[in-house]
DNA sequence: ATAGAGTCCGACCGATCGGTAGCTATATTG
DNA sequence: CAATATAGCTACCGATCGGTCGGACTCTAT
């Protein structure tokens, strides 16, 4: 069969450590993501798979950087193509709400989950989290000023209100799904966004402060 | 001195179990809670903690039921007295805020991590978390319908769209005390929920989207 | 052919997990 | 005062935690 000890299935045997502590992680946190049990499920010996990693730190910090690659290929890249600011941001939210839909990891968003399990200790993890939300943080808030500058977005806005309400939108649409498995949440997130970032016309839209009725598709 | 194995001691020391167990868990999350790091901080033994409980389960169980009273001290009653429909509202966003910010519980609202913690699991704990979700989910709603209804919010409002962005407001507000520290995010979240539920007469306020510049205090 | 590097394993470590058994000391009840 | 109930203790259980160690094995470089 394969060789089981070669260098070349090493790199492979660390990406299947790291993509199975992705969803083990997204379910039980980063701290119930356990040798033992994630060894176990691999069918190898803990001692096996720490050799990749050294601390169970170590891995931590490497399912997280991962998390953040699946991150931005799921939620920034399919939106880099739009035209920079409202365009953009509309197309960023998108693919955010339907992110958490589909349930790219199936115990809701990997910082999400992370975020909250993590806040209240320290460490080399709460602090790549922290680098982490504050870079996403920077994008969100550059793509927001430049709508401001090229007219997508009324001149008074404020950009830290801005991506301080969006975050909680989808905070709130993953709660939803995660613990009501309430998929009717997906549009109101939907609307929610369609309400924070109105059509490009800045006085087109009265907004109503809860949109009822029909949703904005 | 005082008597240590008396009736009416007993139930001080069930008390000072939980009041210490809500601020452990609320840092810890809901599993941290450990029997043996619990009872050394109340220097106790863990079979004299056990023995008031039986299982660590029914001591989670208490300590939510403890969350919950508290919270409904803290966020409910102060805006119990305000009139029914969007003045009581606004109160219960008051004080909301004012109890995230606060930090009434060390380790940030405890039902906001336990939720995010126990989410892709199942059992007790989960379903007193949805029942609890669902109960003060069911308070707000009908407290909207109230506003729809006597005129304080405009006709077509959809409560279960304002109650989800509401949400996502305090969520937000939790995260960026708790990861970031950033107590700037008390003015955002009084911003947002000033947006969501404007000044009585309906059409007053054009509601920008995100409304920048000066704050409305 | 052989030496070295690297992969993975089984066995084991001390610490801690949730939980149990049996006991002592006290409070309450008669 | 005697009997009962119970709060809390020490000591212990098997399981699991993160982590270490030495060796077996495969590949690569010389």
């Amino acid at each position: 069969m394969s060789p089981r000890h070669s260098a070349a299935e090493a790199a492979r045997t660390r990406e299947r450590i790291i993509e199975r502590g992705l969803d083990l992680a997204s379910v039980e946190g980063l701290e119930g993501l356990t040798i033992g049990r994630l060894a176990a499920g691999l069918g190898i010996s803990k001692s096996g798979l720490l050799g990749h990693f050294g601390t169970k730190q170590a891995l931590q910090l490497a399912a997280l950087e991962r998390a953040a690659v699946i991150f931005n290929a799921e939620v920034w890249r399919p939106a880099a193509g739009a035209a920079p600011g409202l365009p953009r941001l509309r197309a960023v939210c998108d693919a955010w709400i339907s992110y958490l839909t589909r349930g790219v990891f199936p115990g809701g968003c990997l910082f999400v989950s992370s975020t909250f399990e993590q806040d209240g200790r320290s460490g080399p993890v709460r602090a790549l989290l922290q680098r982490q939300f504050h870079a996403w943080n920077r994008r969100l808030t550059a793509e927001v000023r430049t709508a401001v500058a090229n007219g997508g977005l009324p001149r008074g806005t404020d950009p830290a209100q801005l991506v301080f309400e969006l975050y909680g939108v989808m905070m709130s649409l993953n709660h939803a799904i995660q613990l009501h498995g309430d998929h009717a949440a997906t549009t109101r997130a939907t609307t929610a966004v369609a309400r924070l970032l109105p059509r490009e016309g800045p006085a087109a839209r009265p907004a109503q402060p809860a949109s009822g009725g029909k949703l904005a598709q």
